[in-house]
DNA sequence: ACTGTGTGCAACCATTAGGTTGCGCATTCG
DNA sequence: CGAATGCGCAACCTAATGGTTGCACACAGT
């Protein structure tokens, strides 16, 4: 199962995590992405551009920022190039959330412990 | 424990796992997630600036813009106003990720399925 | 009462981002 | 071969973003 299994023990890679916030941040790019996970198959440009409100070349804008962002894998299948997600990146931004809401609970059990005695 | 624990029971919230994406997209705005989970009593404006190679007012915005997103919360005390993080956004940006990672498994393994038998 | 510190508001600037159109090239199909 | 389809590249436009400076106002401390 390589999908999204946050483990505390590793470190939190921010840039990592940074990249996939940034790529999440666009409404568009993370239609592609849940478009991307229902289509085992992967999906070309041009179709995912057809569900979609927008032209061809702002969806292979969008795919290449998410391939910078890691979180897609691009292959030539003769003149079409098929876009195919892949999940792992995402593990990087899930444990950088858990770190910091892991880093809040226990400042602040420090601090109920402190103030109870 | 209030922090992050993403249920897969409840369908992720788009506009606040969004919202949260595009807070987290910018690396100031990181930092000062992680300044402010690393101090229970909460920090100023001015306070955070400090430690950064940045304006008051370049702060000031970005807490802004997280409290727009739900992140932080701001409480006037006298003078001065103490910003607190919010940690329960990130769940909902955690469970939309954590969404994704699965439907991805599941579509994987239907195709495996499909593949063997 | 006066000075200093912390905020808030507004104008302004440069860069990035999302989107479009147009064109040229390669590959598949009739 | 010729037509159609899918891509990639480049130029261009507009709006949003991250940042700055300047100023006015409120509250604290002496």
């Amino acid at each position: 199962m390589p999908g999204v299994r946050p483990h505390p023990g590793e470190p939190p890679d921010e840039a990592a995590a940074g990249a996939v916030f940034a790529a999440l941040a666009d409404p568009t790019r993370r239609h592609l992405v849940t478009a991307l996970a229902a289509r085992s198959g992967g999906a070309t440009a041009t179709g995912l551009a057809a569900e979609l409100p927008i032209s061809r070349q702002a969806v292979a804008k969008h795919l290449a920022t998410l391939d910078r962002a890691g979180l897609v894998s691009h292959t030539r299948h003769g003149r079409e190039q098929r876009f195919e997600l892949d999940p792992r990146p995402l593990a990087d931004a899930a444990a950088w959330l858990t770190a910091v809401g892991a880093e809040w609970d226990t400042r602040l059990a420090d601090l109920q412990r402190l103030l109870k005695g």
